[in-house]
DNA sequence: ATATTCTATATTGTATACAATTAAGCTTCA
DNA sequence: TGAAGCTTAATTGTATACAATATAGAATAT
């Protein structure tokens, strides 16, 4: 409902500012801000009003920590029960990854590798845990717009191709390997060594949590 | 707020019904609810209202499946950060859980045990896991309350005892193994073979997730 | 000129009022 | 007797109104 905003961190959410845009009143509003808080994309301070989350370095730390440890595991459960429909579902995710890059669309991109990931958690089919991966790309779309640094090459979808690969293969030990590597390349893309000055631009990045 | 409850699993939770009990208006009953709702401890359905969830036997079973996945890391990050005011804490902590035992008093404790795993998620200082973790937690009340096989002997603190041992020590490696083994005990004490037909007598279990 | 305090405005927090949907009870009919 | 349909009561969903808090601006003092 109010996913279609595309704002910068710490941007002022005020209650009556998005009830006009959207024609509802404070109360839906508030209800969907307190929703967005309680995935930590949305920051409510008491009597002052919600913002678009800022993750500190350490907060983008620890989600990508926080992913370390469970898609790894995720990527080989979904190796152990993957379905030949499940992997017409992925390499057409891959192929739409391809198209974004080629039209030079990055928040497009990083949407759908975001996307990417939850496939694979869903094939896994352990609801509980793909909650809590879902929550951790959404806010790792924050993470991206704030601390990637652009030298780097991000959404190479190379590893990714090479993941479907394996788990289309079943190679259990394969896919666990290869998502833990390919999150180790993701977190080498940011810079997280301080609190980024740059905050903007992420207008294309937040569409990456959309529906 | 609404943390005093103690319901059963499936249990109406009306809004007003609660707002009355806490001189509340609906609207921060509501927010509660919804906030519950997040961490799956009530469901809410709409245009007929929320109910205490009442976890499926796969639900029950992702939840420690979820455990031992961030658990046993959790703990032996606990192991390598832990400071001598931790240790305190947690021996206290199981010296408490002896004397509700001793007086016989299960929910107690079952509600201290799940605080010594968060006691634990703390001191690893991994504020996002914790943040699972805890939910997991509070999950594990209603599963233990609905799935719990009587004769099985819950809580015996002498597994969060050797935990803090190893703790204490700096041993990493003995912690996330003790922490492990911990959790195929707790879930093999569990029946969940179907949905239970018991529901009731969760009274003394719910208040393990209240503060 | 700068800082500080006081006042006015704006925004959030909470309660109430109204609308929409569901649930329950009653009547009616097979 | 039981089931289907209608009517009424109760409950949730949403909007509005009021209260409390914080923010911004102006006036005053240093």
């Amino acid at each position: 409902m109010i996913h279609e905003h595309r704002l910068a961190p710490s941007t002022k959410l005020g209650e009556d500012e998005i009830g006009e845009i959207y024609k509802v009143s404070r109360t839906v509003v508030r209800a969907a801000l307190q929703s967005l808080a309680h995935v930590q994309l949305v920051e409510i301070q008491r009597n002052k009003g919600a913002f678009v989350a800022s993750p500190t370095p350490r907060e983008a730390r620890e989600v990508f920590e926080a992913r370390a440890l469970l898609e790894p595991r995720t990527a080989r459960s979904a190796a152990s029960r993957v379905t030949p429909r499940d992997i017409e579902i992925l390499k057409d995710h891959i192929a739409q990854e391809h198209l974004a890059l080629d039209a030079g669309d990055n928040g497009r991109a990083i949407n759908l590798s975001g996307r990417f990931h939850i496939e694979i958690a869903r094939i896994a089919d352990q609801d509980t845990i793909s909650q809590f991966i879902e929550t951790l790309i959404a806010r790792s779309s924050l993470v991206i717009a704030l601390y990637w640094r652009r030298e780097s090459a991000l959404c190479e979808s190379h590893a990714h191709h090479a993941l479907v690969q394996s788990i289309a293969d079943g190679d259990e030990q394969n896919a666990e390997e290869l998502m833990r590597s390919h999150l180790v390349d993701l977190n080498s893309a940011l810079d997280l060594r301080d609190r980024p000055v740059r905050a903007q631009n992420l207008r294309e990045l937040l569409q990456a949590t959309d529906q």
